[in-house]
DNA sequence: GCCGGGGCGGCAACGGGTTGCCATGTATTG
DNA sequence: CAATACATGGCAACCCGTTGCCGCCCCGGC
């Protein structure tokens, strides 16, 4: 009888396994990364030995010959963002389908922080989504080509990518304004960085040369509510009556700021906002904004991920292109007919005052 | 002149560099890993022969001998819910400080889901920090049998942990709702599963013992904006004037539901949150809560990790507490006199309509 | 009875670093 | 000047699986 007893805090290897199970090492890793290969009964007999040892295969050791991790790393421009949380569960449930651990990655909106963490990360991952980067396209090109890459929010040549509709979806919203009697579109930019944020502008000044309504920009702030709250400052010196926000949390910020100022949204000004994350619903007023299918975005990145992962050769033709659609809720109303074209009543109100009070 | 030219497509390794630097392969080890250990000249020369043949070290294959990986897993109960975005970003801090990366793990309020997920991460990382884990005792303690492991939000005998004092928090809200009038709280459970659920609950009790105060429980309900609004409609059959719930979340949910109903907050029914999330402070009214200190928790806990991961015997005595605070915004107020004692007036009002209609 | 082929298992060489130990050469000390 | 200590670098074993290749044995076919 082989003897039972082992060093304690000792993991269990296969050379453990292949002693107790009188056989060679090689066998038992066969036995458990190529089943086929070993007689079916002499495989049972290992899983079993291995079981009652309490064998778990090393991940690393196997990552070293084989160079697969079953990892694959996640990268998005900000986890406080909640749009993301959508865009990782898609992602995630993918990943887990196909056996695969993902690494989610914090760039915190920040170009430098991304590529050292992407950097630190690429050489442990079988693959990589970046979602949102910030990174520049001649970065992105340097990991892609080191590492099976899909780029999620961004089109770029050469590599994998699945943006959402957002030219539809701005000409949409345009359509909406439009139609609500606005003839002049504000839009209020977000991150340079972000790929969007220029197809979104681009999409407005298109949509507005054929619909027939004039378009300008402010920013670029922060995607964040108090980024929208600065723009609405802003919005005060140069007065509009209809706005489009880089995404949801801005607009957000947007209605805040400006309700703080005496500006009825959607009375004196309406909003439309990008995303439609949970808070949009929650708000008051509720916010109209284009919805993005997040979870779709996430899992269909992530698919394809797996399939270039697997070898498949990647298409990098076309970007794939999710379908969007407008969500209209209380933000955004008939076009308040009494202000003055250029200045509208609003803008001699009070003065911002500071953040609301609280109570002791 | 050494060649210059390598086999393209291979990952440049020690030996290459070694051989250029004219070395043997361990000086090179030891240049990167131990540089005291090796004259600066020489390791100065290694360090730029290596920069220029663009050797990086293999995560992997070093931590097959150390077995360290430099990563460390969060594991957090649900991405969906923005407390965690912030506790994330101070883990990720504290962690990128100390060189290490962070694998993200969203159990999605799933026990089978987190034990799976953690099984299979835990060999490939240093230390595992399980912010609100859903596991059992027993199972969180077969991991920390392998692993260093910090948990937060949870007591835990034997296994460092990190808590907020939420029965100082649940205390001041108890005095808030007393001073304003109220007599009567009713508690809205989240998951059973979630510890400080519990302590909430016991806190609330402890709490109207003392101040005299009646308290009660409904529930449980899922900790969410929908769960919420469930919880909105038992407190419709079972009607209070001052409600504390378990999460912000929740907290928003039930405000959303009643007010479909009809139902005024903070004028009929004052409510209080938990955790001082940013949309706490974006809907109407403003919530009331008790703000928790999410970047410490989430930066506390790492760096508790790190300690222990760096052979630190884990401090394993009392939990290591970190204050809170009570945030009064305007979904509290004076309780209103005319409801009758057991059956307020709005109970009799119209039904519930199904969701917010959509515009076209 | 002989030969070819397939099933199965073992040997040994990896993969890419790390590290204990030893062999130099130089600096320090008595 | 001898003896000792230290700084530095190399050797080789090791971490834990994976896999190409080879050998053995058994089976079937002619």
């Amino acid at each position: 009888m082989p003897d039972h007893t082992r060093p304690p805090g000792k993991r269990v290897t296969i050379y453990d396994v292949a002693l107790e199970a009188d056989v060679s090492p090689s066998t038992v890793s066969r036995a458990f990364s190529r089943p086929s290969r070993v007689n079916s009964e002499t495989a049972e007999r290992i899983r079993r030995v291995a079981e009652r040892l309490g064998y778990r295969t090393n991940p690393l050791a196997r990552a070293l010959t084989t160079s697969r991790t079953q990892m694959i790393a996640l990268v998005i421009a900000d986890i406080t963002n909640p749009v993301y949380a959508e865009i990782v569960r898609g992602a995630q449930e993918v990943a887990a389908d196909g056996e695969y651990t993902t690494v989610l990655i914090d760039a915190q909106e920040s170009d430098r922080l991304e590529r050292a963490a992407v950097e630190r990360t690429m050489s442990t991952v079988d693959g990589i989504v970046l979602a949102s980067s910030r990174m520049s396209d001649s970065a992105i090109r340097m990991v892609a080509k080191q590492r099976p890459v899909v780029v999620l929010n961004r089109a770029l040549a050469d590599v994998p990518c699945v943006v959402t509709d957002d030219p539809r979806g701005v000409r949409r919203a345009a359509e909406h304004l439009g139609e609500l009697g606005h003839d002049h579109i504000t839009y209020v930019a977000g991150p340079q960085a972000s790929w969007p944020n220029g197809v979104r502008w681009r999409s407005l000044l298109e949509a507005g040369m054929e619909l027939e309504i004039k378009v300008r920009q402010i920013g670029p702030f922060s995607p964040t509510l108090a980024g929208g709250e600065r723009a609405a400052q802003e919005l005060c010196t140069r007065p509009a009556t209809a706005v489009l926000a880089f995404n949801d949390q801005m607009a957000i910020g947007i209605i805040r700021g400006l309700s703080r100022m005496g500006v009825n949204v959607p009375g004196d000004v309406s909003v439309v906002g990008f995303d439609n994350i949970l808070a949009a619903d929650i708000v008051t007023p509720g916010l109209t904004t284009v919805a993005a299918p997040l979870y779709a975005e996430g899992s269909a990145a992530t698919r394809h991920l797996l399939t270039m992962i697997e070898g498949a050769p990647g298409h990098t033709g076309r970007p794939m292109v999710l379908p969007v659609r407008l969500v209209v809720r209380d933000s955004t109303a008939v076009r308040n007919p009494s202000p003055g074209r250029t200045r509208p009543a609003w803008v001699r109100q009070r003065p911002v005052p500071g953040p609301a009070a609280q109570l002791p």
